[in-house]
DNA sequence: ACGATACTTCGACCGTAACCGAAGCATGCC
DNA sequence: GGCATGCTTCGGTTACGGTCGAAGTATCGT
């Protein structure tokens, strides 16, 4: 039997509650220290580092050290995708976890996935460009257009530097919480580090949501409008 | 901590060696018993009983009783989607069954995924689909051309019929062997019966491996040509 | 009705791995 | 050097889940 490549040994890897909850953690896009990794898992150092171990020798993992630290991020945005692939197959079956906390709402809203926008504000801001013609979707993928390309010059993006880049420069993303694409890739990136940069929105602490100021927001807003039909 | 949905349920549930064979078996569209997925895992009938009831509560896997047999399906094409993802990335990261067996080529010429055409064959199939223009790429995604609905029709697809399925009728799938992409929807789909249909190839038993007759395959290629550049 | 087949449930066993306390390295700071 | 911090390794405990034999339930064939 035995037929293709061996998916319970990530499976099993993901499978974990400490693990998957530091895996969460690193969807955040940030590097995070063992110490970080351990709390967000619920464990104590010891057993995170075993943990840490394991992921990294799976290849879910790099670790960058530094001085007495070590910084752990996902290997790579593939890595990410996966992740979010599950959340996003995970949230349909409705296999939530039962946390009606406080946060949920704001993660629903905005949040990083992996390096880019996510949540209501992410699919809003790919409905918004599709319907402005800057992006034009295929299917399921995303192609920038010329009319895209000078507007976003005026933003301040500079989409010839992404180009050059090995990475595709549009991806779609399923998102799982709204269960609609949102706009991955290197532009996605460009874009939420650009808000970041013009002081609309910033990271949390211990959460992947992100927080708009009330003048980023109406910005936001205002620039990826939503036409009502 | 604990953000967003509960992958480690589904990473456990995909996590266990045995499971993962039994849903890779079930890879291959066709419905299967106990008895038969037990022997894809590599398990007595009795373990297997409990796996398949965890996966069916995971909602991964769908039963439907037949007399005094269960036939095993997944659960939707959702989950065969996520399973070739995850067979995607362990290939991409090396983390494949070190099995050289005689079985290894043929699943890589050809395989069903799911319920379409997968492997080299199905890579050539969208490349050559493309270079005709009869479907457009873009980005990631695909789209079908006038001018690939009239084609499809001259071998006996009607695409209309498709069309008014709520399945979409193009998505791209990557293949874990060659990691590009090949067809699937309901394009894919139907492209496949239409060559059970005409006699070009057939399953087989035990194994996820399509094989073209001789004559099956010289038409396949004639149909699909690859243009040497 | 009886036996055979397909599958599930029960009970018991066992192994792995998750876990933490304590000790061991490595690095930085004073 | 001496001490604090960050992390890993070791040792030992514990518990969960995978496994199968045996028994129980359902369905088919004759």
């Amino acid at each position: 039997m035995k037929e293709g490549p061996d998916i319970a040994q990530i499976g099993a890897l993901i499978g974990d509650p400490a693990r998957a909850n530091m895996l969460t953690a690193l969807m955040g896009g940030k590097a995070l220290t063992a110490t970080e990794l351990a709390a967000a898992g619920g464990i104590t150092v010891q057993t995170a580092s075993t943990h840490l171990a394991r992921l990294e020798a799976g290849q879910l993992l790099s670790q960058r050290k530094q001085g007495r630290h070590r910084y752990f991020t996902l290997a790579d945005d593939a890595v990410g995708k996966l992740l979010e692939n599950i959340m996003g197959f995970a949230a349909g079956r409705g296999h939530l976890r039962h946390q009606p906390g406080p946060k949920e709402p704001a993660l629903r809203k905005a949040r990083i996935c992996y390096d880019h926008l996510a949540g209501d504000f992410g699919v809003r801001m790919l409905d918004s460009l599709v319907a402005k013609g800057a992006i034009d979707a295929v299917g399921e993928g995303l192609a920038l257009t010329g009319k895209g390309e000078s507007a976003l010059q005026c933003i301040g993006i500079d989409v010839g530097d992404l180009k050059s880049s090995r990475r595709p420069l549009c991806r779609s993303c399923l998102d799982w919480s709204e269960r609609r694409a949102h706009l991955a890739g290197s532009l996605g990136k460009a874009l939420l580090s650009n808000f970041f940069d013009k002081g609309w929105a910033r990271r949390t602490a211990g959460s992947r949501s992100v927080i708009f100021s009330p003048e980023g927001e109406r910005q936001f807003l205002a620039l990826f409008p939503v036409d009502a039909n």
